[in-house]
DNA sequence: ATGAAAGCGCTAACAA
DNA sequence: TTGTTAGCGCTTTCAT
């Protein structure tokens, strides 16, 4: 069975080929009577539009491109939910890809979406993610390209992210005020904002706050499965123990807790923790992890809306400019000495 | 600057659109210098080839189409992390979209799947979803359809699952051989195999173990964030409290154990635990959760594969079958009471 | 091994 | 308000 095409239509109606296109489009002008035929002929013949006929002559494909480096991160799949939902609702497709935190995907990730010829690129950075190169093609085809979390500074790309350094000072200070002296950062490559802004509000904190500060008081990881067992090595390693740590990331926050426990260290009392995200897991672990609420769900809905708006032309949000979203520091046992 | 089109290569060249076409695409039966040369050109053009054009005139889009209940969900972000992986690899675009778990909306989804001319659907269903009408085009279209995690049994579509009869009997059983007489059975929605499957497991081994078993045994939620506070509703309702539960969701089950504890039940002295997908919450809540383990990234590439290996004509797998992956019950100690 | 030519289905500029 | 017409860029049949 052939596919029924606008001719079809034209032909079954006696009519033009343009007008049916028009109706279908809900273009102004047109007759309502006209319109209202050719909708119930389309239903009859089962007609469906061609995509692709429909993008190469619009040079436009409604579909956005989305990079991040793993789909299955809570924050992650939350960012994508939120990204989806507002998508879905503005008639966009969602191309998704991962990097799996290597530059080198993530590269091949970006041409793929630019041979896609997506309408549009979200991109959030691998780890290790050095280069430009592989933006700058949509930047000079003048593709609108967001980043979101993971960002770089541009001037012709809009950004989404949270105030990681106001974060990361005050996770920091709530752990001084709660009377730790000596206070570990474990964080991830500060290749990323996301980590360096941290490690930068961390150190402001511990500056402010006239405390020891210097590389020892930070560990890198990469948070794969065995970085809590790897914090607790370095622990171990140390003359004298921390009294309170600040994880960037509430699973591994929660690993270590664990293990802390295991090895007799009561939790906040010995050691303060703070982590990272509002992951479910900082309700669960025990005691309950203080933590920074991430607005992943709303954070995509943002990203994919300023990007549509773009594209639809409400220029209402600059190039280059940065949106940051409220996040903030909720309380819980895991730190609460007074 | 327009983009550079086979034409401009042909020109440059001073040969035919069609010879760059079948050079670019590696056909058997052109000259290998002349394939050099097209090939050297189309670099130095910066030559993309535009996907829609050749989309239109093939009738294929490379490209996957992916409708889950939720994207952020630890076994869907795990099984679509999955997918990505495996299509990304084979040169498979995904497209995927989320129901939120409505029918309406996974109609709606579909449509705009069949629409976008995906050259396969992956699709798990919604809690509420009882038509099969928006899968009817496709199978008509002779576009694969695969079904994984919450499937449906038509004898066109491959699925791919795990064995929920046995999970739900192993899980119960366990629960029996540590003593406990009254279990409660906590799942969603019997429209869809997964819990069905798995209380027809409860069941079977309560009758096989002659345990009373009724509706009283069953709760339903859809496990939403306050499932936990409702479960533990109708619990403080019942004459006696039960000495065993068997959530189908892990992070239901984290958050009601720790309602649990909080209200004075010992676990799993007073009520053993079990829970379902292994969720890395399941490893921190304490007691960690007894669960059965979930193979999702596994699933995710399962599920490509095999509509891959279909769209490429390998058909090692035949239409109607199912693939059933391997779950297993991991022991911990929110159910060890011997 | 290569070329000529037709057409995939749609949209938009221009004309009426 | 509607129709005519000319492509969008690619692949493929048929001919050479």
């Amino acid at each position: 069975m052939k596919e029924a095409t606008i001719y079809d239509i034209a032909r079954h109606l006696g009519i033009s080929a343009a007008t049916v296109s028009r109706a279908l489009n809900g273009h102004p002008g047109i007759n309502a009577q006209t319109a209202e035929k050719v909708n119930k002929a389309a239903l009859a013949l089962g007609y469906q539009s061609n995509k692709f006929a429909s993008s190469l002559r619009k040079q436009k494909s409604n579909t956005l491109g989305v990079i991040v480096p793993r789909l299955n991160s809570y924050v992650m799949s939350s960012i994508l939910s939120g990204m989806e939902r507002v998508a879905n609702e503005s008639g966009y497709n969602l191309i998704i890809s991962q990097s799996l935190e290597l530059e080198r995907k993530e590269i091949e990730n970006a041409r793929t979406m630019f041979n896609s010829r997506v309408d549009a690129l979200l991109i959030s950075l691998a780890f290790d993610t050095e280069t430009f190169d592989h933006i700058t093609p949509f930047i000079k085809k003048k593709i609108p390209v967001v980043f979101f979390d993971r960002v770089l500074d541009h001037p012709s790309c809009t950004s989404v992210v949270i105030d990681n350094f106001k974060d990361g000072y005050e996770g920091t200070k709530h752990l001084i005020e709660q009377g730790c002296k000596k206070i570990l950062h474990v964080t991830g490559s500060l290749q990323r904002n996301v980590y360096k802004d941290r490690l930068r509000g961390f150190e402001a904190a511990m500056r402010e706050y006239h405390l020891d500060f210097s590389d020892e008081n930070v560990i890198f990881t990469s948070f794969d499965n065995d970085a809590p067992q790897n914090v607790m090595e370095k622990i171990s390693e140390m003359t004298t123990p921390p009294d309170g740590i600040f994880f960037t990331n509430d699973a591994c926050a929660a690993g270590t807790c664990i293990l802390l426990k295991k090895a007799g260290y009561s939790i906040p009392g010995d050691i303060a923790i703070v982590g990272f995200n509002n992951d479910p897991i900082s309700k669960v672990v025990e005691p309950n992890l203080t933590t920074i609420h991430y607005p992943g769900i709303e954070m995509g809905e943002i990203a994919v809306q300023t990007i549509i708006s773009h594209l639809e032309g409400n220029l209402n949000v600059n190039q280059g400019s940065t949106v940051v979203l409220r996040s903030e520091l909720v309380v819980r046992d895991s730190s609460r000495r007074i």
